[in-house]
DNA sequence: CTAGGGTTAG
């Protein structure tokens, strides 16, 4: 009798605590009533503190620890709760604990947990173990054990075990069906997944969600697309992983229209399906619809929920609007979380405002809000390309010395970029020689763009030699390389990369811009057949170089060009880079006055950075254009980069 | 008294 008030008592008291302190209270009210030596209540205990307070699994481990005979129950409180922290290993070490007590037997749901642990750091040594223990005790058929290890093994890559496992199973349920489909497309074994989905009796909503999922990450939109037609049921999550795969995979326009048809259906969008939308607007720049698309959240609410707003901020700065992007955040006073400020910072960078990229880093901080890697990565951008060596390096050297966060491969290549951009290229290569870890493809190729940049042929070769040693033939290093001897007139080796890239078959990336022109976004590509709007955007861009030649002493810029060609062949080359035909094309679609905004996929070349400023100036229209790298906002014949990117 | 599968912003 007096048990059972006790449960209820204790039942209530546990699910209202939310922290440590208020933890320890109940622990100390347990030793007061003298239940502190009973194992369901300390059981109870122990799993609270494990798997619902944040940072109390030290406390769970000693309550564990002190208790005379832990059982089965407390031993998986702590694997669970150690597998769903950010240090799943030590799920593992409680597992081996458990085992060498020798008095407590591991059962099912200490399996499954543990398992769960090692599939997410993707051990396949440690799942290989702890399927042996589970074939010992006889549980690696067990519907949930079986389960985990299916997924387990998918997180590994390992389709066919995956497949044994399941292939052993004595019944297996639909979650267990649809864990190994999900395996399958996890080791990008597709045709795998398929057969099995062909072979499945019953299938639910989440079987056909499962199919969906799978072809947008494998990348067949059309086999997505299938199956979203001919699913009997479209659930949010159906709506939502088709607007967020067909994002993923850079068909903008088509996750636009998902999301269109969803909101004709007259269906609740959710959050995903909110977040996937507008990342398709700032992936494509399409700020007309961005727009659009927040005054619907501020209408009907969704604005409120913090990742929603997120997802805004960034859609405001990649659509080059940071001011839209300040006021949307400040409209957030509480609830603002690392993700917002990471994004506000990443947005100010992105437009070149170093120093107040360092102020709301400062104000995050002051705020209570603790950096994470990401944040500084953000901020080292904001440093370099505002050219503030001096705050890059305070920065980078606080981020260990203060935030104990070891500097991953993208902050060094940061650092990289704040030297060789500011043109300290002896520095930036020293800096990588006594990197702690072994520099990437893309350290070295951060250099070799800032080489070519400054014209260094001498380093640029050096540096082009330890690429050949990581990924010799990236087209991308090629046309760096060749544009460095370009730039010094060096004609003859220009030929010899042409030659080469020939012989290798390597062939550049084709550079595309898009354009928003009302509110549909148009793609242009160099090189492209002249049909169409390209007719149209050829034209009007020839009548442009003439007027800036005439009106502003404009004269082709062709170190950019990739070939040894006669000189007016090069200029007509550079003269069909999208980035221009994008602009031609909004010079002649646009109303007098407006913004244009172009995206393009790789960096802006010289000349057509020069043909923007001049632009600006000769047809008085402000230019913005995002590159790979940073926003670019022309006015006034000068761009707001200072011609430093 | 505790589980397993699909979508989530920097």
């Amino acid at each position: 009798m007096s048990i059972a008030i006790h449960s209820h008592h204790c039942h209530t008291l546990l699910t209202s605590c939310k922290n440590l302190r208020g933890l320890i209270q109940i622990h100390a009210s347990f030793i007061k009533s003298g239940v502190d030596t009973n194992s369901y209540f300390t059981g109870k205990l122990i799993l609270q503190c494990a798997i619902s307070i944040p940072d109390a699994l030290p406390y769970a481990r000693r309550l564990l620890l002190c208790f005379p005979h832990p059982d089965a129950f407390m031993f998986n409180a702590l694997i669970r709760g150690y597998s769903e922290s950010h240090e799943p290993h030590n799920s593992v070490a409680a597992f081996v604990e458990m085992m060498r007590k020798g008095l407590v037997f591991p059962d099912s749901f200490s399996f499954a947990f543990v398992v769960k642990a090692a599939a997410s750091f993707q051990s396949l040594r440690t799942g290989f173990q702890m399927h042996c223990q589970a074939l010992k005790h006889g549980l690696d058929s067990h519907l949930f054990v079986a389960t985990t290890l299916i997924s387990l093994y998918g997180e590994c890559r390992c389709v066919e075990f995956a497949r044994k496992v399941f292939n052993e199973m004595r019944q297996p349920n639909l979650v267990a069906w649809n864990a190994v489909v999900t395996a399958c497309f996890r080791g990008n074994d597709v045709a795998a997944a398929k057969e099995i989905f062909d072979k499945m009796l019953v299938r639910d909503h989440m079987s056909w969600n499962v199919m969906l999922a799978g072809y947008t990450k494998a990348g067949e939109l059309e086999s997505a697309k299938r199956v979203f037609s001919e699913m009997p049921l479209k659930d949010d999550v159906s709506w939502s992983t088709m607007i967020v795969g067909f994002a993923h995979n850079g068909s903008f326009n088509e996750a636009f229209s998902y999301f269109k048809e969803l909101r004709r259906a007259e269906m609740r969008p959710n959050e995903v399906s909110l977040t996937g939308v507008l990342s398709a607007c700032s992936q494509s720049g399409a700020f007309e619809f961005g727009k659009t698309l927040h005054g619907f959240l501020e209408k009907t609410g969704y604005c409120w929920i913090i990742s929603v707003r997120n997802a805004l901020i960034d859609m405001y700065s990649r659509c080059g609007n940071v001011a839209m992007a300040k006021l949307v955040f400040e409209g957030m006073p509480e609830k603002r979380s690392i993700v917002s400020w990471t994004s506000m910072i990443a947005g100010l960078a992105m437009h070149g405002h170093g120093e107040e990229a360092i102020r709301f880093f400062n104000e995050m901080t002051q705020s209570g809000v603790r950096p994470d890697g990401i944040a500084f990565i953000s901020l080292l951008y904001a440093c370099s390309h505002g050219g503030l060596i001096k705050e890059g390096e305070y920065y980078f050297s606080k981020m260990k010395r203060v935030y104990h966060i070891e500097p991953e491969i993208e902050h060094y290549g940061c650092m990289v970029d704040l030297y060789g951009r500011s043109g300290k290229l002896k520095k930036a290569y020293n800096f990588i020689c006594q990197m702690p870890i072994s520099p990437t493809a893309i350290v070295w190729r951060t250099l070799l763009g800032a080489c070519s940049s400054h014209g260094n042929t001498e380093l640029a070769e050096q540096v082009k030699q330890r690429l050949n040693e990581l990924d010799p033939n990236n087209s991308g290093d090629l046309v760096l390389l060749s544009n460095v001897y370009a730039t010094v007139g060096k004609w003859k080796d220009v030929a010899s990369i042409r030659k080469s890239m020939i012989v290798h078959k390597i062939k550049k990336i084709t550079g595309w811009s898009m354009v928003e022109v009302g509110k549909a976004m148009y793609k242009f590509t160099a090189g492209e057949k002249k049909k169409g709007i390209n007719v149209e955007a050829h034209e009007k861009l020839k009548e442009v170089i003439l007027r800036l030649k005439d009106e502003s002493g404009y004269a082709p810029e062709v170190a950019n060009a990739l070939y040894d060609i006669e000189e007016e062949e090069k200029e007509d080359q550079v003269s069909k880079h999208s980035e221009k035909l994008a602009l031609a094309f909004a010079l002649a679609r646009l109303s007098k006055g407006a913004n244009i905004r172009i995206v393009k996929n790789l960096r802006i070349c010289r000349d057509c950075h020069a043909v923007m400023k001049l632009t600006s100036r000769v047809y008085g229209v402000e230019i913005l254009v995002r590159d790979r790298n940073r926003f670019h906002s022309f006015k006034d014949g000068s761009c707001s980069c200072r011609d430093y990117w």
